[in-house]
DNA sequence: TACTCCGTTGCAGTCGAATGCAAAGAGTGT
DNA sequence: ACACTCTTTGCATTCGACTGCAACGGAGTA
């Protein structure tokens, strides 16, 4: 009784055979409701459904009738392949994992954007998990797992522990904008630090002294080396020790964070390098608009990222600019050679800011 | 030969029968590359497969004792079910697509953002995609198909021809921000004609008289439905044809439209209403800082969407917000509720913009 | 005609989890 | 002790596409 069913039916339908065969019933009910499957194009076309898989891969031995014929059936009835089913057994699921922390901050949604465009390019979709805070990875990880993605894009804080796991899944993973200490892992990332410092050596040269510092939130790792670097070259060039405060990458955080820095230093600093730079537009706005303070005339403020508000008149942001598509697109390769060559030795991308001369600080000497 | 091999698994174990069973000798070199699988579990935790399988079953029955095994076994094999295995027989993926147009638009971003919260607190996962254009649906369409999702939603141009095809392979969609006429269809959008209408009668009380429009491009539905309202609205109240340009929904767009309405119209508008806030933005920036004009003393500028760069101090744009957070919220009542009932009726939820009294529109009668 | 050789094609089994069904087990009441 | 629930468990099959293998057939050669 429990005998094979779905086997020989081209054979049965070639011969015009009654249907006792499941697959054939449901033939004839094939517009009603139940998905069309490549035995349905196979019965139509009248050959095996391994040949209607055939078709639809890429490079396999098929000849040009069949697969017209296959083709036209399968267009007759509106197949598409289950990519469910064929990454069961093939073992891609065509899917990279993103993982961004916060799309709230205009910096993620153009990484994201290029991201998508060239996976899309290069036939991937792109599975997105946004995550309230960078360490809540957690989270969702196990979500990565369930769904076999061939590869993963981690915009957010991984714990060694996290990067553990992906090298023992053997999933490939492209870290971007953030490494790891004292462990080998594919990264693309911007040179934060030589940035800062250049920053910093341009200030100082142009006279500034007093620098105040709004850094980004504690679990950023970006933020952190932006601080390290100019703090560090604040302190090689010998100058005053800066007044550092912490921020939270938002327009706010840059207006109180200006508040506080004068307050501690107890008058107005000559620059103020902020962490990121929507915090650095906030800081521009307030000291303009609310403490009527001249920039860059009395205060130089820059910022990181380049943004596309930092370009706009209002502000014409002194910042430090990434190169966002090309990090993406950077980010892209790496990731598909990866899931390529999953044996690939560890690489790390690193690309450098490109310092914009905008409008928000005095970069020559003051006579 | 051809003999079912991999059934009676687990009384084999039990009764530690040689390891002839393929499984079994997988078991070996489980560690070992492939992927842990349900069997390796029931295996180590000496029980079947479908017990392990029910153990991940929220609601199915299993003994405490059964579970605590199965989840032992489970956690030591760092075990996860596979997502796509499990769709295939139940036919749910848990995935929905988003479809957005584009993503560089600061609009967007905090939708997607949103959205992605919302629904990974209801257990779905974000399948994105992003048209270059918004009528580059049909590119990607057929991925989605691919996919098995269970949802869409779609911040994007649909023709009638596509939402016919959702209709008929029976998935649930819904439109954000935009319906089609003549049709039933599931959707969430904000009033952008009551919002257009109330922006000129209350622009018009205050005197403006002479209005130019930056509308959005040809083929965003929202834009056009803003365009229509106010130029609907300025007609009723008798006044002076608008001059109309077209825009493109970026900075430069409301720079450039400035300019056009200024030499189409011969003389500086009243008024100039942008069809989104980026527009509006430009716009402000050019008419202040290259035409010298005063906003809004000599030329009420105003937006619509309310993203957050209007809310700087150095814009305080007037605008109208869209409630973006209860949009999305809605946006995913209305499609979980779809998947749990495909046979529901169309149902469109429309919401208000709320009017923002900033400061780039004059709203007092100057005497 | 017989005999390769190679490009096509179909067969049967596979991927990993879910589930209807029936059997086994635990628990209750008489 | 027995019959009777109700729960727990395993078996066998299923979802839909892919693929190694073998078989088939036509072209080409001797």
């Amino acid at each position: 009784m429990p005998n094979k069913k779905n086997k020989p039916l081209t054979k049965q339908v070639a011969k015009g055979a009654a249907a006792v065969d499941v697959r054939a019933s449901r033939m004839i009910a094939s517009t009603q409701g139940r998905p069309i499957t490549s035995y349905d194009v196979a019965l139509r076309a009248g050959v095996s459904q391994s040949a209607v898989s055939r078709c639809f891969k890429p490079g396999a031995s098929v000849s040009a009738s069949m697969r017209a014929r296959v083709m036209k059936a399968a267009q007759e009835l509106e197949y598409t392949p289950n990519a469910m089913a064929r990454s069961l057994i093939t073992r891609r699921t065509n899917l990279v994992a993103v993982l961004i922390s916060n799309l709230t901050n205009l910096y993620y949604p153009e990484v994201l954007s290029e991201l998508c465009n060239q996976f899309e390019k290069r036939g991937l979709r792109v599975l997105l998990f946004t995550l309230p805070h960078e360490a809540d990875v957690d989270q969702i990880i196990s979500q990565v797992w369930q769904y076999q993605v061939d590869g993963v894009v981690a915009a957010a804080r991984l714990t060694p522990q996290q990067v553990s796991d992906f090298e023992r899944r053997r999933t490939p993973f492209v870290l971007y904008n953030r490494t790891l200490a004292d462990r080998a892992v594919n990264a693309v990332v911007c040179d934060q630090i030589d940035g800062a410092r250049t920053l910093v050596s341009k200030l100082a040269q142009a006279g500034h002294k007093r620098f105040g510092i709004i850094s980004g939130p504690l679990d950023s790792v970006v933020g952190q080396e932006r601080t390290r670097g100019a703090r560090d070259r604040i302190a090689e060039l010998g100058l005053r020790e800066p007044i550092i405060v912490a921020g939270n990458y938002d327009y706010d955080s840059g207006a109180v964070g200006l508040r506080q820095i004068i307050k501690q230093m107890g008058r107005v600093p000559d620059a103020v390098i902020c962490g990121n730079d929507v915090m650095a537009l906030g800081c521009v706005d307030i000291a303009r608009h609310e403490l009527g303070l001249d920039v860059p005339g009395k205060l130089s403020i820059a910022g990181f990222d380049g943004v596309e508000p930092s370009t706009w008149l209002s502000y014409n942001l002194t910042t430090l600019r990434q190169p966002v598509q090309i990090m993406a697109q950077a980010t892209v390769e790496l990731l598909t050679g990866l899931i390529a060559n999953p044996e690939a030795e560890p690489e790390k991308r690193v690309f450098s800011a490109r310092f914009i001369d905008g409008g928000t600080a005095r970069l020559t000497v003051v006579p």
